[in-house]
DNA sequence: CTTAGCACTCTCCTTGTTGGACTGCTAACC
DNA sequence: GGTTAGCAGTCCAACAAGGAGAGTGCTAAG
C-alpha cells in the first residue's frame, strides 16, 4: 500500500474518531491538499474498501473505517505521543496523596485512568495468592475481639475482626510465631502451613485454635480477583455520542458489574504478554463488548489495567495513558518488594521518575 | 372520589406498572368486571384526567398515570404487603455471612437492596462524625510502620498505615492513653481533644508528635459521607424497558457517580423523618432524576438507604423491601452500641426478629 | 347516573416524491 | 502506468399524503 493510500486511510480514521461522521473524497481534499483530484482519492478509497479497511453505510455515502481499518490504524498509523504535561502532572498529584493500602491504591488508579482518558478505567488486582506473606499482626480491640491483619509484600491484604478472649500478650505471641513461620511464603502455601500448624497437637488451648480457625478464614481465597471500575458515566457518554442504543450499552454495564467474568477475560488476555494491547469492537471474545474497544496491559505482579471506550476512541491517548499509569503502578507496587510494605508513595515515584527516563 | 373511580385509577396504574402501556376503557372492563359499560369508565377517566391523575399520549390513546397519579396511588391505593418468604430468606442468608466491618456491611446492604428489588440499591453511610469513639489501637507492622485503627461504636471507622519508629510497647502505651482520654467522645470532639493533646507541652518526643499528627489526619473528616450504590445494570434495564434514551439515563449514572451530590440530597430528604418515602419522577429536586423514582428511608444513626428505579416501579415491593432492610440494618448497627463493636450479626438478627414482630 | 351509538381525533404504517451528496465508471490525458 | 474530468447512477433524508385502527368525547335516551 503506497503512502497516499495510507494517508487517505489515516485521514478517514482521524476524521471519524473526531466527528463520528463519514468522510467524502472532496471533504478529504479540503482538509489535506494531496495534489491530486477527488477521483484519484476515490480510486484509493475503492482499493481500501476492497482490502476491507473502510466501508460505506450505503452506496453513495462517504467512507468510515471498519474494525479492520481501526486495527490497521492502531498497528501502523497511530503516532504514539507522550501524555500532555498537564495530564502527567495530574497523575503525579493524584498519587501524591499519603500512604496507601493496596485497595485504595488500585481504586485510585482506576479513577485516574477514567478521569484522564475520558472513558471508563479499570484495574484488575494482582493475584494475591502469589504474593509473599510478610507478617500477621493481631491487635486487641476490646475484651472479646481482636483485629487480625495479614500483610504481604504488596501491603495490607486483609483485615478481619475476630472474636477471641486471648490476652493482648498472648495475641502478640501468636502473631509473632505465625509471622516467623509464614514470612516469605506465598499466600496459598502459608494457608496450608497455617492449617497444619493449627491441627498440630502442640497447641492445645482452644482459644488459640479458634483464633487460628478464624485467621484461616481471613486467608481464604476470595472467589475472584478484585476488579475496580470507574468512569462509567464517561463510557455511557461516549457510547451515546456514537449512537448506541441503551439496550446494547446496558449489557456492557452488566459485564462490568460482574468482576468474575470480566476479570477472567482480562486475565486471559494478558496471560501471554504484559504489553499494551487493543481489542477493537468485536475482536473482543465477549460479545457484549462489541460496541467498545479495550486498551489494556498487564502490570507486575500479575495484574491488568486499562481503559474501555467506544470503538472510535482516541487510541493515541489511551495507549500513552495505559502505558504511563501501568509503569507508575508497577513501580509503586514492586518497590515495596522486600523493603517492608507500605513504603511511601513519594519515594516510589521519585525512583520511578528515574526509571521512566531510562 | 368514589370507590369506582379509585378502582379505575388503581387499574390504570397497576396495568401501566406491569406493561408500560396505556389502558383503554374496554380493556379495563375485560380485566375487571365493574358491572358498568365502557362509556361510564370513560366518564370516570375524564374525571381523573381533570384531576391531573392520568393523561393520554394523544387524543385517542388509552390512559396512563401522571406522576401525580403515581403519587395518589402510593399515598392511598398501594397495598403494602409483606416481603415474600423467599426474599426474606435471601436477606437473612445474606446477612449471615461472618462478622462484618461497617464498610462491608453497608456495601452488602446496597447489594441486597439491588438484588431483591431488581432496581438499583443504595446506602448512605451514617454520619461517622456523630458516632462515639470506642478505642484507638496501634499495631506494629514492621520497623518503620504501624497500623492505626480507629474504632467507634459502629465498628472500624478507619485504618491507616502510618510511618513511625516507636517501639511496640510505646505504641501500645500511646494507644491506651488515647483510648482512655477519647472513649465515649464524638468523633469531632475526639479530634479537637487529640489536637489539644498533641500540642500540649507534656509530650516532647517528636516521634510521638508525629504519630499524633498522622492519627489526626486519619481522623480527618472525609469530604462527604460514603455512598454505596449497586445494581446499576438493573436500573439501566428498567429505564431501557421504559423507553428512555441513553442521553437521559447517562445523567442518572453521572449523579450516582457523584456521592457528594447524591449523598447531600438523601441527607436533606431524610432530615425530617426516618420513615419510608417516595419521590416520584420530577418530584425529585435533582433534575436528572426525572426519569426515576426514589424509595428510601433513614436509618439510625443518621444514615439513609433505598432503591432507585423507573417511575413505573413496583412501589409495593420497594416499600416493603426498604422498610425491612432498613430495620435489619438498624438493628445490626444499634445493637453493637455499648456492647463493644463487632457483635456477631447472628445475635443482632435474632433480636431484630423479635423487634420486627412487635 | 348510566348507556348506546356515532363522529372525531390521532397514531402508525406505508407509499411516494424530491433534492442533494457521493460514488463508479468511462474515456481522455500525461 | 497513474491521473483527471465529467456524468450517470445510487441512496438517503426529509417531507407529504393516505388509509386503517384504536379509542375517546359527546349527545340523546334510558
Amino acid at each position: 500500500m503506497d503512502a497516499r493510500k495510507r494517508l487517505v486511510l489515516k485521514a478517514i480514521v482521524d476524521h471519524y474518531i473526531r466527528t463520528g461522521r463519514p468522510l467524502s473524497s472532496q471533504a478529504l481534499l479540503r482538509k489535506h491538499d494531496l495534489g491530486v483530484c477527488s477521483a484519484t482519492i476515490r480510486n484509493d478509497m475503492k482499493y481500501l474498501e476492497r482490502q476491507g479497511l473502510i466501508t460505506k453505510a450505503y452506496s453513495s455515502a462517504g467512507r468510515v473505517p471498519t474494525e479492520k481499518g481501526f486495527r490497521f490504524f492502531v498497528d501502523w498509523l497511530l503516532e504514539l505521543g507522550e501524555l500532555t504535561h498537564p495530564d502527567q502532572h495530574a497523575i503525579t498529584e493524584s498519587y501524591r496523596v499519603r500512604r496507601q493500602e493496596i485497595e485504595r491504591l488500585l481504586r485510585q488508579t482506576a479513577l485516574l485512568l477514567a478521569n484522564v482518558s475520558g472513558y471508563a478505567g479499570f484495574v484488575l488486582a494482582p493475584r494475591l495468592e502469589e504474593s509473599r506473606l510478610e507478617s500477621v499482626v493481631f491487635a486487641k480491640l476490646d475484651a472479646e475481639h481482636a483485629l487480625a491483619v495479614v500483610v504481604s509484600e504488596l501491603g495490607i491484604l486483609e483485615h478481619r475482626v475476630i472474636p477471641t478472649r486471648l490476652s493482648d500478650a498472648a495475641l502478640r505471641e501468636v502473631g509473632a510465631l505465625l509471622t516467623e513461620r509464614l514470612r516469605g511464603k506465598r499466600l496459598d502455601e502459608a494457608r496450608r502451613e497455617a492449617r497444619r500448624f493449627a491441627e498440630a497437637e502442640g497447641w492445645h488451648d482452644p482459644q488459640v485454635q479458634t483464633a487460628f480457625a478464624l485467621l484461616l478464614e481471613a486467608l481464604e481465597p476470595r472467589p475472584g480477583r478484585r476488579l475496580y471500575v470507574e468512569g462509567l458515566f464517561n463510557l455511557l457518554k461516549s457510547l451515546a455520542d456514537e449512537g448506541h442504543r441503551l439496550e446494547d450499552v446496558r449489557e456492557v454495564v452488566r459485564l462490568l458489574g460482574d468482576p468474575e467474568r470480566f476479570g477472567r477475560y482480562l486475565e486471559a488476555q494478558t496471560a501471554h504478554t504484559p504489553n499494551v494491547q487493543a481489542r477493537i469492537g468485536s475482536e473482543n471474545d465477549l460479545p457484549e463488548l462489541a460496541p467498545c474497544s479495550l486498551v489494556f496491559r498487564g502490570y507486575r505482579p500479575s495484574g491488568a489495567l486499562g481503559v474501555l471506550g467506544p470503538v472510535r476512541m482516541d487510541y493515541g491517548k489511551a495507549f500513552s495513558l495505559t502505558t504511563y499509569i501501568g509503569n507508575r503502578l508497577e513501580a509503586i507496587l514492586t518497590l515495596s518488594h522486600g523493603h517492608g510494605h507500605g513504603r511511601s508513595v513519594e519515594e516510589a515515584l521519585e525512583v520511578e521518575g528515574e526509571v521512566s527516563r531510562s
